[in-house]
DNA sequence: CATCAGGGCCCTG
DNA sequence: CAGGGCCCTGAT
């Protein structure tokens, strides 16, 4: 760590209410996502760290309600007073990360009379996408996420917070705070590379002066339609057509975000749908469409995540194989 | 021991 | 638009 631990004594709270139906556990913890030290999760509860401006918080989440009934009881942590509208922002920033205003009941409506979905729903009724980071951020984890395994991934994000991020401690849960770009921007790139991170450096080192030398117009980039939302988002160095599908749906909540399909996606996916090994692509594609429309990766996020928490319990032979751990 | 592909992307020809 | 190269690691 580059700092001091910082202790994040004081807190404010704002209830939330997320549209119903809404699960609070299947949107705060995805069990598909490998860990980092910044989340924290038991059922019910759920703790983050979160860089908004400039301030490094702790935000806790508690799921008061149910599906039908959603509240949740959002508590943020910090060194010093927050003013309300500093507050106001924060519940904002969150009700969008975990996409709590969005009306997903037509998907629902669909997904119950499905053979496939409708199964899933007993555990996943109100599943949102989402995400704990910022844009920057989702760009950092996707980049680590490219061409290597997933041990390799976890290797670095480790490496990347225990030198750039900051360990925060609020309610008795110790965590790791995200670093802001500049921080990356500052150092050379033969350093990041010590980190093992190989050639992905360079990448990380043209993000962060990218990110640092620009406020990103949050509020326009959420509100523009997929297309152009995409092309936009291209620009960025080292978003290729898998990384921007990632960003399309967990950080900007665009449902029907579904044309790039990776070979082991592709596996995955073949089984879940077909019971076949390998379905071309463009099969699959035709069938999520016809079945789901506008919804369908959300579709597919629910079989998705079903199937990584089905794996918790037992082991499934033929995942296990292309998940490479 | 050496070789190789991996939860992609950029760049070149 | 196809294909080589990229850091590092564990699997073979």
């Amino acid at each position: 760590m580059n700092s001091k631990t910082m202790a994040l004594d004081l807190y404010t709270e704002r209830v939330l209410s997320p549209t119903p139906p809404f699960s609070f556990n299947g949107t705060v913890h995805k069990p598909s996502h490998f860990p980092t030290p910044d989340t924290f999760f038991e059922p019910d509860y759920y703790w983050q760290s979160l860089r908004f401006y400039d301030q490094l918080l702790g935000i806790k989440l508690i799921n008061k309600g149910s599906i039908t009934k959603p509240e949740i009881l959002l508590q943020i942590y910090s060194s010093s007073d927050l003013s309300p509208s500093f507050v106001e922002a924060v519940a904002k920033e969150i009700e969008y990360r975990f996409d709590m205003r969005s009306d997903i009941k037509p998907f629902i409506e669909i997904a119950l009379k499905d053979s496939v979905l409708g199964p899933t729903l007993e555990r996943w009724n109100g599943m949102r996408a989402s995400t704990p980071y910022s844009l920057y951020e989702f760009t950092v984890v996707a980049t680590v996420l490219q061409n290597t395994t997933v041990r390799r991934t976890v290797q670095m994000m480790d490496n990347l917070f225990s030198t750039f991020g900051h360990e925060i401690v609020f309610d008795a849960k110790k965590l790791s705070g995200f670093w802001l770009p500049n921080s990356i921007h500052e150092v050379a790139e033969q350093s990041l590379r010590d980190l093992k991170l190989g050639y992905r450096a360079k990448t990380l080192k043209r993000q962060a002066d990218f990110f640092s030398s620009q406020r990103m117009n949050m509020e326009k980039l959420r509100s523009m339609d997929l297309d152009e939302l995409k092309e936009k988002l291209l620009e960025i160095y080292g978003i290729g057509p898998a990384s921007v599908q990632y960003l399309l749906f967990e950080v900007f909540h665009h449902y029907g975000a579904f044309t790039h399909i990776s070979p082991w996606e592709q596996k995955i996916y073949s089984m879940l749908l077909f019971n076949e090994k390998q379905v071309e692509v463009s099969r699959i594609v035709n069938e999520l469409e016809k079945r789901f429309g506008k919804w369908k990766m959300l579709a597919m996020h629910y079989i998705f995540e079903d199937l990584f928490w089905l794996r918790k319990n037992k082991s499934i032979p033929w995942l296990e194989e292309l998940i490479r751990l």
